[in-house]
DNA sequence: CGGGATTTTGACAACCATTTTCATTTTGTC
DNA sequence: GACAAAATGAAAATGGTTGTCAAAATCCCG
């Protein structure tokens, strides 16, 4: 029974940037999907798994996550404002996190990297409204 | 009163690498210290405020904190295994990031960067016990 | 199509790190 | 010493996430 997951990937394609677990579940209720928040959170762990979705946690702990339009290893420019996001991939940081990690003796290395700004749209003066 | 406060950083000082505040407030009780959990998750976000600190988020959404030798921005390589830190400085990074920020019209580029592995005592053949 | 094993679902309770509350204690200042 | 402001801590509240378990959906095989 893959509906149900299914469902919660196309709500998360419907979103410009990272939404929570209950985001995607208070979305998908107010579109009439009846759906219960377990399965939200299932769905989204399961898609994680599956590389269908990327995770990254916010400032409070909280997972969000995102359709990603490559399968291919990329970071991400997040707006904290409106949170709008650019996938961008990153080979020299990338070559860097495995210079650092070799030099210092470490093996398989993994490495966490998101760049967080205020992008175009939000940092304009919005003030004449 | 920042008695507690000093104690809490002397804790994290012993530490080798990240500490969650549940691990400090149970070291220091076993030292015999007389303090709250409130406390030390209280002194440890002050500590944090003040750039004493810095913190980080485990996979399962965890903060931990970590008294660093430096006061300048710096990133982490950690070992996933006993947790070991080296602090490293990365100016590659760093252009990297407000390069890519910069190029998709973000201002106020802030970044996270950590960089996870397994450290060569951890990685040697410990099967001999 | 029917029967039964297997998986999925979802309401609700349980978890657990973190925060809030609030009364008490401590600290700083005159 | 007196008083205002800040710190402390025990207990309760918060809130995202996970576990439980019975009901429902799906699949497999004939």
């Amino acid at each position: 029974m893959t509906a149900r997951r299914d469902a919660v990937h196309d709500a998360l394609r419907n979103s410009e940037g990272f939404r929570s677990a209950q985001d995607v579940y208070a979305e998908m209720r107010l579109h009439g999907a009846k759906i219960g928040l377990t399965t939200v959170y299932r769905a989204l762990q399961a898609l994680a798994d599956g590389g269908k979705v990327d995770v990254l946690r916010t400032d409070e702990g909280e997972s969000v996550y995102r359709a990603c339009a490559t399968d291919t290893h990329h970071h991400h420019l997040v707006c904290r404002r409106c949170g709008r996001t650019v996938e961008v991939a990153g080979p020299a940081v990338e070559r860097w996190a495995e210079a650092v990690g070799s030099e210092h003796g470490f093996t398989e290395i993994t490495h966490t990297v998101e760049v967080f700004g205020t992008c175009s749209v939000c940092s304009a003066p919005a003030q004449t409204g």
